[in-house]
DNA sequence: TCACAAGGTCTATAAAAGAGACCGACAGGC
DNA sequence: GCCTGTCGGTCTCTTTTATAGACCTTGTGA
């Protein structure tokens, strides 16, 4: 209950500040978590290190370059770490930091909603489609 | 503290359950939240209902069209309904739905987040960019 | 008569994502 | 020795999305 102003205040005091759209942390930040394969990702590291080819095989549907693109924003974000073990082949560990750690609870919200509210987004949108 | 599992187990019990990308709720509802615009347009709409033009006064950086398509979607969805007033010029109300307003709280949680980790990110991506 | 408002649509261009071939170094089978 | 496979990528090419911004319609008031 206590989850601070809600979004309504919090929106009004932005525009109140007279609001930069292209310093907004909002944006900066939900923008890349909405990359389509980071909120993935981060779910893939929440039980622990894992390498590059264990997150490639839990997740087949990514490419290897939007893989690795990913990991290296986060990596440059402070959420997740590169750890390179120089054999041969090569071998690359990546885990949570505790900053990415820090966003599983907010992002189990969330997941939480999808999971719930799925059923009905989906009924809304086979109503949505039958109109005229 | 009872936000159910944690995102490993839940994901874990995904891959389990020979888990199939394309009808993962997660990647259908997140895929529409990071949409650039969406989180935005749901937080103008948290302190009630507006009309297009109002809110496209409030996000001055997003395209008509965008902003046209993106409330769509959410129509789509369900988390908005559009109500237009066959007058001349035409106005055009957009309110939340109860399914859209139950998304503020998750969304709250993340925007919370954001807030407070901006200056780690931000630090962390100026640390990344001194690398050599 | 003219300009302007609201809530869009349409088009042309730029940016991003996806598929999938390729690479480099080694290890094992034959 | 030679061929094949593995790991963690990169590179190029094509398709998909997003963006900017001109245009449209129907009235109103100056």
């Amino acid at each position: 209950m206590t989850d601070g102003p809600d979004l309504a205040e919090r929106f009004a005091a932005w525009q109140d500040l007279g609001f930069d759209p292209h310093h907004c942390p909002v944006r900066d930040v939900l923008s890349h978590l909405g990359d389509k394969w980071t909120t993935l990702i981060i779910a893939s590291l929440a039980g622990g290190t894992r390498r590059f080819g264990a997150i490639h095989r839990v997740i087949p549907d990514i490419s290897k370059r939007m893989l690795t693109q990913t990991l290296r924003d986060l990596e440059r974000d402070g959420l997740v770490t590169r750890r390179v073990f120089p054999t041969s082949p090569p071998s690359v560990e990546y885990s949570l930091t505790p900053l990415g750690g820090s966003l599983l609870r907010p992002l189990a919200g969330l997941v939480d909603w999808a999971e719930r509210n799925h059923p009905a987004i989906r009924a809304a949108r086979t109503r949505f489609q039958a109109e005229p």
